[in-house]
RNA sequence: GCCCGAGUGGCGGAAUUGGCAUACGCGUGCGACUCAAAAUCGCAUUUCCUUACGGAAUUGUGGGUUCAACUCCCACCUCGGGCACCA
């Protein structure tokens, strides 16, 4: 009997499809189209983790079984190539970051290919490569002609140890996403992208699309939209008002006070009326220094300044009200103001630390006001009846709302709001390993795009790419590459060093694949129509607030200028998955620096890649985090090798029926655990089939032999080629037809059926199915254990009859 | 603080609509093969009581609905994730 060596199966069914181009998707193609995607990797130098092996055999299981299903699956992988780590890792052994990219991503590619992956590998990109950023730099270009890049000199986060600014969405916990250094501020010229312009629609068309509900949650938590109003309050004494948004507008009449984010600029524009001017811009620039974490920490002391001289008109009592600033009033969200009153626990603690009066208007639904809350010795944040409110007494909060905000608007005081958190994208990086930002700087013209003949601007190949304190780019120091003429007016001027983030290839990319190779568009209507949108993506849940939602939007703006046509509709992504975490066996994060890192290399030496895929799609539900284990590997090993041996020895003439039924069930489950992603469960009723079969009588015919093979094939493809070649079956598994099951075989002639007496299983009979109750009945009683459990004392009150699952006899005691 | 998700054997986990809790795999124990070991195969394996037949308890905790609850409702505890002086 031949043993199963999958080192030598593995490399030969691979070298097979790749050269028969059995996996490339056909353009133009009379079939119905599949897009299916997977999140290409950012090529480090330790190559594939085993997390990325899981949801690339995940997805390729998918991909395999749409191929035997009759689709034309486009499913492709690629490089997002441009990164930190190779520029460190260059800057570190003194080699070119663009031959560390070649080098990793050989490596990649090579890993890919001995997992036996299904990726049309002609469709292969790479976002370092010119002939790619040269659309990525396009689509820049674009957003700066409609306006929606423009440059600012603004607080960006600053990581000291990377030496780069980065995205509110990079920071976490006031510190660098990458590093876990704290970030401080620095002030810069930065390029910004105005995607608060679409903070609406990426909420709303989030309707249009099949995500899982958390992923639409934490889209929606992160531009977090805010409904309510615009008040204005006449400032005494000069023509101005202060607008404030507010989301409770029916606690308006308890407003006794302003509170003025420290950098308003009103503030600036009326320092000679405030009266301690001094004191206030010494705040101002103390709550500069204050970092946002430390400004929004809730245990931190409220402090603040009164701006003396000035008042407002509260609009709706008319009352006037004193003026202050605060560092907790943020300037970037609402409008850097706020009214303050007795119903919100900052302002509360503000009016008592500094003696501002207080009002209450709002009491609590049906209860009696506190007596502390009554007497300002404790706040009442929540919704209730509105009182102390002129013709709203009485009111619930929801209700007075929209009244109140129609009574303001009617004297011109207010107006509904929608406010966003969303702030505009920082898209400036002063890195040398990035894509060049495709702008030109003229004394005269100011800002003008590269001309878009011109486009790739490429990446100057230089010698000292080290980033510099300063923050200035390391491109800034090439002269010869930084001094070019004005494309408006043919003049001296210079181009811009930052380069991009690394987010902005991986906005597109998803395009790029219906048509990689074009050299004047960024992909072919035609083909973008026939292909798009992507109709299965999946990829890691760390990424829903930072590459899904960046992608989406720069989606829509080349839909709204017309640059993908209108067809394929305003989404990209169909359907969005995710994948857990695989953790180390000490249940912590892989890492070299804890030295539990698993390597797919090394699995696939020992066992094989057939192994290492169905153990990563049986170790557990695929969208949840899940430790390795490696004696578990062990037992999806034994699974093939177990298959091996039953294809020599029971394959033939005649399958068992009841063999038969079970792989229909088999078969059934498979087909829609695929779909569910509910891979685990799969794996387990094929290895619940291999134990039938291994305990049958005759085994399986040829015809159901392949039938097995076939829904095998998706996970352990190597393994399933070979069996099938060596049955001697025609043409290769992975083209064959995907298999039905038969309803009939599937349904049982004879069921169990459970005996339960007060709910408790006494007994099981076998009964035929659709077995009616009376009969059944007649039956259970015949049952000793039965009989002997209904004695005379108790009386049967009632009978409970599932159709072909169970009997439930009820009864009571009937001396009780 | 707010918003999601989860809690089932020694371990990873399974369980259409409420209808046999613990499938499948790991581990462990016993046995077969072997001079021996590994590998392989067979049997057992939720816990407790019982020599056994059998019985009882059990899906984070406490209550509720129901003939019947891992599943539905209420309260609480623990863990994971997201957001957070956001007006």
């Amino acid at each position: 009997m031949r043993r199963y060596s999958p080192k030598v199966i593995e490399a030969k069914w691979q070298e097979k499809w790749y050269d028969s181009g059995v996996f490339k998707a056909q353009n133009g193609s009379k079939k119905k189209k599949f897009y299916l995607l997977v999140e290409f990797p950012y090529p480090s130098g330790d190559g594939l983790h085993v997390g990325h092996c899981r949801s690339y055999t995940a997805l390729d299981i998918i991909a395999r079984k749409r191929r035997m299903q009759g689709f034309n699956v486009l499913f492709p992988m690629g490089w997002d190539a441009f990164g930190l780590p190779t520029e460190n890792y260059a800057i570190k052994k003194g080699v070119h970051p663009s031959v560390v990219t070649k080098k990793n991503t050989d490596n990649f590619r090579s890993q890919m290919k001995n997992l036996g992956l299904s990726f049309d590998w002609s469709r292969e990109i790479n976002t370092t490569d010119p002939k790619y950023y040269k659309w990525t730099q396009w689509i820049f270009v674009q957003l700066f002609k409609n306006g929606l890049a423009y440059k600012a000199k603004i607080d960006i986060n600053w990581c000291p140890k990377d030496k780069i600014g980065l995205a509110n969405e990079e920071v976490v916990d006031g510190k660098c996403e990458r590093c876990g250094t704290k970030v401080v501020k620095k002030e810069k010229e930065q390029w910004l992208i105005k995607i608060t312009n679409y903070a609406e629609r990426l909420i709303k068309d989030l309707d249009l699309v099949d995500y899982s509900e958390k992923i639409k949650i934490q889209q929606k938590d992160w531009i977090g939209e805010s409904h309510g109003a615009l008040i204005k309050f006449p400032v005494e004494g000069v023509e101005e008002n202060i607008e404030v948004f507010t989301t409770r507008i029916d606690t308006i009449f308890s407003g006794t006070f302003l509170i003025l984010a420290p950098g308003h600029n009103f503030i600036d524009k009326y320092k000679n009326k405030i009266e301690n001017i001094d004191e206030v811009l010494k705040y101002s620039k103390e709550a500069k220094n204050i970092s946002d974490l430390d400004r929004t920490n809730l245990d931190k002391d409220v402090t603040g300044v009164q701006l003396k001289g000035i008042t407002v008109r509260n609009p709706a009592t008319n009352e006037e009200m004193p003026v202050w600033t605060a560092d907790f009033v943020l300037e970037q969200y609402g409008t850097g103001a706020v009214f303050a009153d007795a119903h919100d626990k900052r302002d509360f603690k503000m009016a008592k630390k500094y003696g501002i009066p207080l009002r209450t208007s709002i009491k609590p639904e049906d209860e009696i006001f506190s007596q502390k809350a009554k007497n300002l010795e404790e706040c009442f944040e929540g919704e209730g009846i509105l009182y102390n409110s002129m013709q709203f007494d009485g009111l619930e909060s929801a209700h007075a709302r929209p009244q109140i905000i129609a009574w303001l608007g009617g004297k011109g005081f207010a107006q509904p709001k929608i406010s966003y958190k969303l702030r505009d994208w920082v898209f400036s990086r002063q890195h040398y390993w990035g894509e060049p930002i495709p702008m030109i700087f003229c004394k005269k013209c100011g800002w003008q795009p590269v001309d878009e003949k011109d486009l790739p601007v490429e990446l100057p190949k230089i010698k000292k790419y080290k980033p510099t304190d300063t923050g200035e780019s390391p491109l800034s120091a090439i002269t010869k590459w930084v001094e070019v003429k004005c494309p408006k007016c043919k003049g001296d001027a210079e181009r811009e060093t930052d380069t991009m983030p690394n987010w902005a290839g991986s906005n597109w990319y998803y395009l790029r694949y219906c048509d990689p190779k074009n050299n004047r568009e960024l992909a072919n209507e035609k083909l973008l129509k026939y292909w798009m949108p992507v109709d299965w993506y999946n990829g890691g849940m760390e990424h829903t607030t930072l590459h899904l939602l960046y992608s989406r939007f720069i989606f829509k703006f080349l839909w709204d200028i017309g640059a993908v046509p209108k067809s394929i509709g305003s989404e990209p992504y169909q359907k969005r998955t995710s994948h857990g975490v695989v953790l180390a066996e000490d249940r912590r994060k892989m890492s070299k620096s804890w030295g539990n890192v698993i390597n797919p290399d090394t699995v696939i030496k020992q066992y094989g890649a057939d192994t290492l895929r169905i153990y990563e799609m049986f170790m557990g539900p695929f969208e949840q985090m899940i430790p390795w284990d490696t004696k578990g590997v062990v037992g999806s090993h034994r699974f093939l090798e177990k298959i091996y041996k039953l294809a020599q020895k029971k394959v033939s003439m005649k399958t068992d029926e009841s063999l038969r039924k079970v792989l229909h069930k088999t078969i059934k489950k498979v087909s829609e655990d695929i779909d569910l992603m509910k891979f685990n469960t799969s794996v387990s009723s094929m290895m619940e089939f291999a134990n039938a079969w291994q305990i049958s009588k005759t085994g399986l015919d040829k015809k159901d032999f392949a039938e097995f093979l076939k829904v095998l094939s998706p996970f352990v493809p190597h393994l399933s080629e070979e069996l099938w070649s060596n049955a001697g079956f025609l043409g290769l598994c992975c083209q064959q037809k995907w298999p039905k099951y038969d309803e009939k075989l599937i349904k049982e002639e004879k069921i169990l059926l459970i005996v339960q007496i007060n709910g408790k299983v006494r007994d099981r009979i076998e009964v035929d199915f659709g077995i009616e109750q009376k009969q059944a009945e007649k039956i259970v009683l015949k049952s000793e254990k039965i009989k002997n459990l209904l004695t005379d004392d108790k009386k049967v009150v009632k009978v409970v009859f599932v159709a072909n699952k169970l009997i439930n006899i009820v009864t009571i005691d009937k001396n009780a």
